[in-house]
DNA sequence: CTGAAAGCGCTTACAG
DNA sequence: CTGAAAGCGCTTACAG
C-alpha cells in the first residue's frame, strides 16, 4: 500500500479510499491510484485491515465428519447463509473427538472468528465461557451443549424416533430391535428414548438383547443385527438409529431368508430405488444448517436476546421397508 | 497481551514468550504470567500474530459444491493433510460458477492463505498470476488451469471411460448412448473423447442421438435418457457421465421394461445393493484431495520445483448392471 | 533471564 | 478533496 500511494504520488489514506470504494476522490486521483494497484498487482491485506476493524468477516464450522453425506448439506447451506453476510467459512471436523473438537474451537477462536457453529463432540463445553464472554457468536447444532447456556438447533430425535417405532408397531411388529451410536452422543440417546416409549406406549416390554448400542463401524453394526436377527428371542423389524448404521443393515437384511422390516433414521440416497425401498424418518440438513447460521448472524446483529433451544420436526417416508409384515 | 504484562507485572516480550512456549523464562515468572492469562481469559491474537510472521496457517479449499457426495470425501482429506502440517481449511463452493470461482479465490487471497486448492468452474485463471507471483502456493483439482502454468492433479478421465465403454461393448453392446455433464466442463469433454475412442476401437459409428451434454440436473438427464432409449435408433447400454447422471439414469431404467446395460462414472453409495448392482468406473476422492494437498505443502516447504501434470487411474467395478447383454 | 523500540499493513479520527 | 499521526496486537532484532 505504501508502494501504490508512493507510485501514484498520494498519501496512504487515499489509496486506503480507493481500496475500499469510499467516497471523496477526484477521478483523476482515483485513475492513478487504481493505474499503481494494477501495476504493482496490490491486494489488500485483509489481516491487517481486521486488526483495526475488529471483525473477521469469518465464521467457523466444527462438524463429525466432512465426508458424511450429512454434513455435506448441512455446511453448505451454513456457507450460503454466511456469504449472504459476506463472510467466509472455516470448516473442521472433529472425528467426534471431544479434544480435538477443543483444539478446532481454540483455533477458530484464536482467528478471532466472528461466529462460531459446532456439532459437539464433547460433552462439557465450559472451556468456551470466556470466549462467548468475549462476544463470540455461537450456535451449536445437532446435539445441545454442556455445562453452558448456548442457543442450540436440534432436530426432534426423540419424536422422531418414537413415530418411526410406532409405524413398525402398527404393522404389527412387537419384537423390535434398535441399533444405535455410542449412548453418550445425545443424539443416540434421544433416539433410543424414543423407541423405548413407543414401545411403552403400545405395552410391549424391551428385552436387553433387543437394544444394541455403540460405535457405529459396519463390523459392530453388522455383529449386532446379526445377534438380534438369530438369537433365541429375534427380532421382526429392526430400527436403525443414522444413516450409517442403516446403510449396514440393510446389507446384513440382504443376506437373509427371512424378510425383516426397517425403518432408518436419517434418509439417504437412493433409498427408493432399493427392493424394497427404504422407509426412513428424515431430517433436512440443509434447514438445520441454515436455521443455525441464520441465528448466528442475527446474534451479531444484536438482534438476539436469550439463548433459545431450537427443535426442528423429522418426517416419515415410507417406501416399503417399514411396511413388511412380521415374518411369524 | 499489555493487560497481561501489567497484570504479571512483567514485559510484553516476557507475556509472548509464555503464549509460545519459548524458553528462557523462569518458572516463577512463567508462572506469574499463566495467572494473569487465565485471570483475563486472554486468547492470542492470531491476526496480529499473521500480519508480523507472514503466513496464516491456513489453506482455501474452492470446489463445486460442498453437498455432492464426491466432495465431502475430498475436502475431508484437504483438512486431515493440513491439519498434518497445522493448518485450517477455509471451504467454499462455486456452484460452478466462473465468477463466484473468481471472487473466492480472490478473497482468499485477500486473507493471505498460505495456499490453494481449486477445483475450477471457470477455464482462465490468468487473474491468478499476480498472486501466484506473490507466492500463493496452488494446486488445481478434478480439472486443469486455463492459459495459466500450474500443479494439477486428476483422473484418467479419458482412460476410465473409455474402459469403461469398451465393457459395454465387450458384453456385446453396439449401440451405447452418453450422458454427460457441459461440453465446457472438462471432465465432461474428456470423458466425452472416452466413450468416441472406445466406440471408435470398436469400429463402431456413433450416432449424434446418442450423445447428450449439459446440465445435470434430473429433469434434463431424464429426458435425455427417454430419449435415447424410445428413439428411432433406441441403445441398449447407457454410459453416464458423473455420479449425478447416474442416480437419474438409474431411476429411469427402473422404469422400463427392457432392460438396459449402464455403466457410471463415479461410485455411488449403495450401489451394490440395486438390482443389478451398478457398475461403475470409480475414482478415489480421498486420493486425490490428499495428493493435492500433500502437493501444495510441498510447493510451501520449496520442495517443489516445475509445476506438474498429475493423472490417477480409475477402477472399474462391475456389479451387474454393465454386465446385462443387448436386449435384442 | 528480561524488556524497550520498531514495525507488520491497514483504518480511525482528525486537521487542513 | 487529501494526508500525517496514532494505533490495532502481536513479533523481530537488539540491548542489557
Amino acid at each position: 500500500m505504501k508502494d501504490v500511494a508512493a507510485r501514484a504520488g498520494v498519501g496512504l489514506k487515499t489509496v486506503s479510499r480507493v481500496v475500499n470504494g469510499e467516497p471523496g476522490v477526484t477521478p483523476e486521483t482515483e485513475r492513478r491510484v487504481q493505474e499503481a494497484i494494477d501495476a504493482l498487482g496490490f491486494r489488500r491485506n485483509d489481516s491487517a485491515r481486521v486488526l483495526r476493524k475488529g471483525r473477521t468477516a469469518s465464521i467457523g464450522l466444527v462438524l463429525e465428519d466432512l465426508a458424511d453425506p450429512f454434513y455435506g448439506p448441512l455446511s453448505r447451506s451454513v456457507e450460503e447463509v454466511a456469504r449472504a453476510h459476506g463472510a467466509l467459512l472455516i470448516n473442521g471436523s472433529s472425528a467426534e473427538d471431544p479434544e480435538r473438537e477443543q483444539e478446532l474451537v481454540l483455533a477458530l477462536c484464536a482467528r478471532r472468528v466472528d461466529g462460531l457453529v459446532v456439532i459437539p463432540a464433547g460433552d462439557d463445553h465450559r472451556y468456551l465461557e470466556p470466549e462467548l464472554k468475549a462476544g463470540v457468536a455461537t450456535v451449536f447444532v445437532d446435539r445441545p451443549a454442556g455445562h453452558i447456556d448456548a442457543d442450540v438447533v436440534l432436530s426432534d430425535n426423540y419424536g422422531g424416533a418414537r413415530g418411526g417405532v410406532a409405524h413398525l408397531i402398527a404393522h404389527g411388529h412387537r419384537r423390535i430391535g434398535f441399533i444405535g451410536d455410542m449412548p453418550r452422543i445425545h443424539t443416540a440417546a434421544e433416539r433410543l428414548r424414543g423407541y423405548r416409549a413407543a414401545m411403552e406406549d403400545a405395552g410391549i416390554p424391551v428385552a436387553g438383547s433387543w437394544m444394541s448400542l455403540g460405535v457405529t463401524d459396519p463390523e459392530r453394526v453388522r455383529r449386532a443385527a446379526e445377534e438380534m436377527l438369530t438369537g433365541p428371542d429375534p427380532v421382526t423389524a429392526v430400527f436403525a438409529g443414522n444413516n450409517r448404521v442403516t446403510v449396514t443393515v440393510i446389507r446384513v437384511l440382504a443376506e437373509q431368508a427371512r424378510r425383516v422390516a426397517l425403518v432408518g433414521f436419517d434418509d439417504i440416497e437412493l433409498a427408493d430405488l432399493l427392493q424394497p425401498g427404504v422407509t426412513v424418518v428424515a431430517q433436512d440438513a440443509a434447514d438445520i444448517g441454515r436455521t443455525a447460521a441464520e441465528r448466528l448472524f442475527r446474534q451479531l446483529d444484536g438482534t438476539l436476546a436469550t439463548p433459545e433451544r431450537i427443535e426442528l420436526p423429522t418426517r416419515l417416508i415410507t417406501r416399503g421397508s417399514g411396511e413388511i409384515p412380521p415374518a411369524d
